[in-house]
RNA sequence: GGUACCAUAGCUCAGUCGGUAGAGCAAAGGACUGAAAAUCCUUGUGUCCCUGGUUCGAUUCCCGGUGGUACCA
């Protein structure tokens, strides 16, 4: 059986580090799993491996997307199984995936229901009315289109109920009937790996990442994408901080804090996902001995 | 050296006409099936600077001390 190791954690926890030292010991090739990384027009802020780092393991889903393009978790699961399983898998015993974006992983270890992807006029109109009469005209449609998931959704997530009503209105059938939960049984083993470490030492590796963002240029490269920070890729910690300041709506110095700041929350939120997911196994960025030994017994 | 003002949560401060206290920020915890680095929810016990006094009772009033800030010398 052949074998996916996933390398996750919080950010700035030596994910990169750890999984390129890993694929050169296993002698293959790193799929990142990075919801923003996977944009070619980002570089700096998402802290994409280095020339160096590219170089020395073969990486995918690195820069091969653009932000004008839509893209979600299901298109990712589609992309990553078929390279896996049609390319890589038939070249390497063991595969690694590294990065932090939750869903992505999760599409692609348990796999997530097929639903028609939006249409843009059906969900740009949902938005309208939610900016014009806000969050309650939108529950009330979506407890008549969609009774049972308006029972169990979050009713103050706006972004929930708006992709819920998107898909009952394009489909004519209620969002909840494509959610099925049902995973999907992978042809190869999944072997878990979180990164992390005590906060403080975190908390300081990610307020020295930020400055050094900073120092190559994160500043210029915002200014270039100002004009699309409309886009939700452009949503992004690092990014939105800096166009607030291109805005006169802060100091350069406070956007640097904000950044700084929101990327610790990131941080907790990934942990606070990664603690649920009870295939993982913790170590600390230093322990690769360790690790190997894991891989090697499962 | 003198005078005035200040000392309360990690930070900035509010407040208690004497009955042991609360905001913002920081931080922490959580949810999560298609824009997820998104979006949403929850969480405030702290020698109220220290010693003594008045009082049934002091973080609050008074004396002294310590530290800070400003002004005057």
């Amino acid at each position: 059986m052949k074998n996916l190791i996933v390398i996750t954690g919080p950010t700035a926890s030596g994910k990169t580090d750890l999984a390129i030292k890993i694929a050169k010991h296993f002698n293959t090739e790193i799929v990142s799993a990075d919801s923003r990384q996977i944009f070619k027009e980002m570089c700096i802020g998402t802290a994409v491996p280095s020339q160096d780092e590219l170089n020395a393991v073969t990486h995918h889903f690195i820069q091969n997307k653009s932000i004008h393009n839509y893209y979600n978790a299901f298109m990712y699961e589609s992309e990553v199984i078929d390279l896996l399983e049609n390319n890589l898998f038939k070249k390497y015993e063991n595969v690694v995936m590294c990065g932090g974006s939750m869903m992505y992983i999760d599409a692609v270890c348990n796999g997530i229901d097929l639903i028609p992807d939006p249409d843009e006029e059906v969900r740009n109109n949902l938005w309208q009315q939610f900016y014009d009469n806000g969050i309650e005209p939108l529950r009330n449609q979506l407890q008549k289109l969609d009774f049972e998931y308006y029972n169990q959704c979050d009713l103050n997530n706006h972004k929930r109920i708006i992709k819920a009503l998107e898909v009952c209105i394009q489909t004519g059938k209620p969002y909840s009937s494509f959610r099925t939960g049902i995973k999907k049984k992978r042809s190869f083993n999944i072997i878990k790996i979180g990164l992390n470490m005590p906060r403080e030492i975190l908390h300081n590796r990610i307020n020295l990442r930020v400055d050094k963002m900073m120092e190559m240029g994160l500043l210029n490269e915002a200014k270039n994408l100002y004009e699309y920070r409309n886009l939700n890729s452009l949503n992004t910690v690092g990014y939105r901080e800096i166009f607030n300041y291109l805005d006169n709506q802060t100091t350069l110095e406070t956007a640097v804090e904000l950044i700084k700041r929101n990327t610790r929350r990131y941080a907790r939120k990934q942990i606070s996902w990664f603690n649920s997911d009870n295939q993982l196994t913790w170590f600390n960025p230093e322990q690769f001995e360790d690790i190997i030994q894991l891989i090697i017994k499962k």
